[in-house]
Formats: structure tokens, sequence, C-alpha cells
DNA sequence: AATATTTTTTAGACAAGACTAAAAATGTTT
DNA sequence: AAACATTTTTAGTCTTGTCTAAAAAATATT
């Protein structure tokens, strides 16, 4: 007589970090292109290089998380999109908690949410989440998707596409580099605050908004950045 | 003109996961014996070979955490003790975390603790240590070190040593195996309660006691295994 | 003190994940 | 379509951390 033993392999995670991490990055890079992610851009996105890449993608596609066929690029799977949807979960509802429980500034939190998102424990991210009151965006304005992998998008233009006249409120932004959150925090733009535009100068892209009641004029670069929705 | 790049290695932490469970595994198994902690212990607290040891163990010594005599075993140095102490440190916080503020159960917090305390951050920890008004007990009654690495020893004693009619309060497990910690949730045991011992039996040196205002037979197995704060 | 046993170390191998350099495929020009 | 440029892959190497098997040292036994 023996006894069956089911290997229950989807129990948590059977990744590792770095695979964790490729298909993190694959994901984000996917989630605007119709086409396959290439090697080059996963590769920059990891600051690593194309070979290593080309290395990794076969052990992905080897685990049907991802579609793979040389020189093509790759695509992820149902159950690569989910995976990755699930790390991005942990890093946002991090970053929430390191905001909203340990004082951490916006611009402080990408790093710690980095290695935190690889914790692997699904009571302790659920758990965080329903202390946290189940939060539907992270301190930058992104989306958290839920528990399975699902994301709820929201409407959202960049300032710099908005016409004179035109109001929004300020929901996200594009880049979260610290440096650029930093400049938002000294010119003390917040998301949540309303914003008009003013003016459009031709010349250099630049534009004249009213944020947070206060008139200001922002660069091309920075109004490339935020994110409004419009009213 | 060269400029002079100072490296402050000592930044944040330099140690892998895996150098980090070496130190912690030889950190617990230092602090009773005045001795070296053997080759043998450590792979056997670790669950990995004696080579594997002997190869680590090297590679530590090189990095003046440890001192190593071939056949002589290792004795961690006073910034190897410190090392580990803040790995303690994390993990114990981590797990008053998750019972304080998660909803874990003390025999659920160590597998996850495992791995948050790998997390690299120590605003992260401090913040941590803050949320949780700076305890100085895990949830199985361990001091947690400051963070000097420092740790406050209490007095203590296992319930097996005292005698019949001494009295103490219930502070902590030797043990805190979920199977051990489990058994005592059963029966209604937790730490601050205060015991009174009513019988000792010669024959299989269990006792009777008088805890929670219950009185109830232990077997030495449990006596030996719960710590006891003479009053 | 000699022998047996246990512990520890060495030597060599392996897997994961990264790299360099060169080859192959694809894309772009003219 | 041929030549050039870019991207991707392959082949081979390296590091980290692990392992097995065998050798060496320390400890225990007779």
């Amino acid at each position: 007589m023996q006894k069956i033993i089911y290997l229950h392999y989807k129990f948590d995670s059977m990744f590792s970090q770095s695979e964790e991490n490729y298909l993190k990055a694959i994901y984000h890079l996917g989630i605007t292109s119709v086409n396959g992610v290439s090697t080059n851009a996963i590769a920059k996105k990891l600051s690593t290089k194309a070979s290593s890449v080309t290395d990794m993608i076969k052990k992905l596609a080897d685990k049907n998380v991802l579609i793979y066929k040389k020189y093509q690029g790759v695509k992820l799977t149902e159950e690569g999109k989910k995976t990755a949807a699930l790390i991005v979960r942990k890093h946002r509802l991090w970053e929430v908690f390191l905001v909203e429980k340990l004082n951490f500034n916006w611009d402080e939190v990408h790093d710690v949410a980095e290695q935190l998102e690889h914790i692997k424990s699904s009571k302790l991210i659920n758990e965080i989440d329903a202390l946290l009151g189940f939060p539907k965006f992270d301190p930058h304005g992104d989306p958290i998707p839920d528990t399975n992998g699902n994301l709820h998008l929201i409407e959202k233009k960049l300032l710099s596409t908005l016409h004179i006249n035109e109001t929004g409120i300020c929901i996200g932004v594009k880049d979260s580099s610290a440096s650029f959150l930093q400049f938002l925090d000294k010119q003390q733009i917040a998301l949540g605050q309303e914003v008009e535009v003013l003016e459009k100068e031709d010349f250099d892209d630049s534009m004249t908004i009213k944020i947070n009641d206060k008139k200001m004029t922002v660069s091309n670069k920075i109004a490339n950045n935020l994110y409004i929705q419009k009213q």
C-alpha cells in the first residue's frame, strides 16, 4: 500500500527572488505594449546584461510563466501575469504601510518595499492589507492589485496633456524617483490637490497652473510626470 | 587629479542572508558555553553539512566577525556578537509586531520573522520598535537586544527547578516550537500567569501546579520548558 | 600506548545567477 | 539585395553557497 502524495507547488510561491524581479520587470514593461517585451528592455530595467536575461527567460518559460520564442521577445502567460501582479500588490501595500504607519516619506519607501515584496506569507500581506483598511492606491498613486492580481485602472492623463482652463485632481506620479518626489515636496505639490491650467507656453512647453490655490509655473518635464484625474 | 572614494562598508549591513544565518546560529549556540562553538553544532542547528560550515566560518573569520582556529571551533568577536544581536533584535521585534498588530498567534510567527529579520533598513526596524512602544520581550518571553546589540538579561528559572510551595510568574518558553506553544494554548497556559508548585512526583518528575487559579499536573517535559520568574 | 571512533577539514563537483566575448539572427540603409 | 548596425543568443567563466567522499586531526576506548 502506497500513499499518493500530491505536491502543492503553488503553495505560497515557488519563485526565487531573482525570478520574481524578472517577472515584475516584464509585467511593468508589458503593461503598455501589445507586443512582446524585448531582451534588451528587460536588461535595461534590471541593470543587467542581455545574456543574463536570455538565461533567465528560458528558465521562466520552462516554468510556464511566459512565452518565449528566440529573437521574438517574451510575453507573460496568465499565470505569469497573476504571479507578477501579486508581487506588485505586495510592493505597493508595503509602501502604504511604510508611509501610513512608520512615518516614511514617499521618497524613502521604494528600496525597502523592494525587499519586503519578496517575503513569502499570504497571511502577512493580507493582514497588512486589513491593517491599512484595504487601500486601493499606493503613496505614488499607483493602483494596488487585489488578491487575484486584478487591478482597477482609473482614468488619468498627464498634466502636460491638459488644455488651458481645464481642471483636475493630482492623483499620481509617473516618475517616482526620490529626486522628483523631493522636488514636489519642496513645491508643496501633493496628491489629492486640485489643479487648473492657466497658461501654456509654446516655446518650452512649460505651463502656469493653479495648484492648492497657489499659482506656479512648471516645466514640461514636471507636467509630463504628474497624473491628473479629469473632473 | 583623482578623487579619493571612501567606502563605507558598514553602511547598514554587509552580510548575505546566509552569512547572517550563520552568525545568528553561532550567537545562539555561544550564549551558553564559554568554549568555542563546534562545527558540528552549527551544522546541526542550520540543517547543513559540516563541510559547508567549515567553508562559511573561514569566510566569516576573514570578515573579522569570528575567531577560527582549525579543529578548535569558533568564537564571535565583539563585532560579530553585535551584528548577530542586531539580527536577533530584528527577529524578535518582528515577532512582536506580528502578534500585536497583525493577529498572528505566537506559534505562527517564527518562519515569517525568519524572513523579515534579513530586511536591511535601520529606519524600518527602529520605526517598528517605536510603533510597538519599545518592547523588551518577544511573544515567547525572550529579551530583545537594544540598538547596540546589548540585552538585559532577566533572572529566570525553569519550572522544573522550583520546589514545593514556591511561586513565580510564567515569563517565557525554552522550546518555542509550534507544537509546544499549541499545547500551552490548549492548556490555557500563557505568559504572565502566576504559578505555584503544589506537588512534585519523584517517580516521573511530573509536578502539580496551580496556574491561573487552576490546578493541573504537568509532565517533566513541560516543566523543563517553561521559564518562571521568582517572586 | 595502540586502536577505534568521531569530528573536522580538504578536494572536487554542482546549481543558480551573473558576466564577457564572440557568433548568429534580425533590422535598417542605401 | 548587399552592407552595416543592432539585438539576441551561445559558449565559456566566475562567485556564492551547497554537497559528497576521502583525508586528517582530535577524542575515546581498550
